[in-house]
DNA sequence: TTAGGTGCAAACGGTTTGCAATCGA
DNA sequence: TCGATTGCAAACCGTTTGCACCTAA
């Protein structure tokens, strides 16, 4: 949560380098679409992506944010999310310490945590199977305190009795 | 990998539990499904079920396999996962103590891994953010040992140099 | 008997693609 | 200038839904 607001520049600066490191056009809908994402906010959608822009009195394809989200992703600053909701997020990778995230599986509310604690394992578990450890995603499902206080007094929810 | 073949014999029997005690219907459909779910092959996609039970000369409509899907994924005996090819694929959960996925980020293999390391962690961290935890998942993406055989004498791809 | 399930085909909705016009380097 | 990008609209494709018919209990 807490973006000063250096890092969205500095992911800025990153992403023009990445482009023309491989000679690739920096086009100002590249940049609208990426402002938008490190912008922090968290978590858009491709139509949150737009919408914010729109806000802004800026106009991109809907073809053109799929496809300059395609070029962030590979340049590695920006991960997506499918929450499971029928679309993907975007979400800005500041430091490549990376971190996980718990769903709420009654709200779908989205928290954040520190993966600091795995960071160590997980390349040795890949290193076991023989793989190349490059990204990893961690994610909790479970209730958030809202929707579990909420609960509380509810119908027992014909438990699982596993 | 290794199922005997006891694993989907319970698995199934759990699933017909799990109907009779809310009422619901034991249908001929449901069974099919959860057979092939719960056979193993790991992994298969809506598509992919429907081949298999072809092969057996059965025939179920893709609407039902998906309401059956739906069942099953209720009760918790089975998994979706999302591997990043624009559909889903089912597994059969044989035990709460879960496993992760390797992804190979060239070739897209998929292998498992235990997440015997993470289990007692995992709620703690749901905790520490007041959430209860229910299921989660570890992802890894990298590269397989072939993939990475096959590059060795590949040109180096403008490598990530952050 | 009847609540619930099934199959078909149409609808949905997020994402991708073909193509002519336009732009960055 | 020239190869790459953009925008539009149409195509895609996995998944969901409406509805008439069927089935487990």
């Amino acid at each position: 949560m807490p973006d000063g607001d250096a890092a969205p520049q500095q992911l800025f600066d990153r992403f023009h380098r990445w482009l023309r490191e491989r000679h690739l056009p920096i086009t100002r809908q590249r940049d609208m679409v990426a402002r938008a994402v490190f912008a922090g906010g968290e978590h858009l959608s491709v139509v949150g992506i737009q919408r914010r822009l729109r806000e802004q009195g800026l106009r991109v394809g809907t073809a053109t944010v799929y496809r300059s989200l395609d070029v962030l992703l590979e340049s590695g600053l920006v991960r997506a999310n499918d929450f499971g909701e029928g679309f993907k997020r975007f979400e800005a990778l500041l430091s490549p310490g990376q971190h996980g995230h718990l769903i709420c599986s009654r709200c779908g509310r989205v928290t954040e945590f520190s993966t600091e604690r795995f960071e160590r394992l997980l390349p040795m578990v890949a290193d076991e199977q023989g793989f190349q450890h490059q990204t990893h995603r961690v994610e909790i499902r479970g209730l958030c305190r809202v929707c579990r206080e909420a609960d509380a007094g509810a119908v027992q929810h014909a438990g699982t009795i596993f």
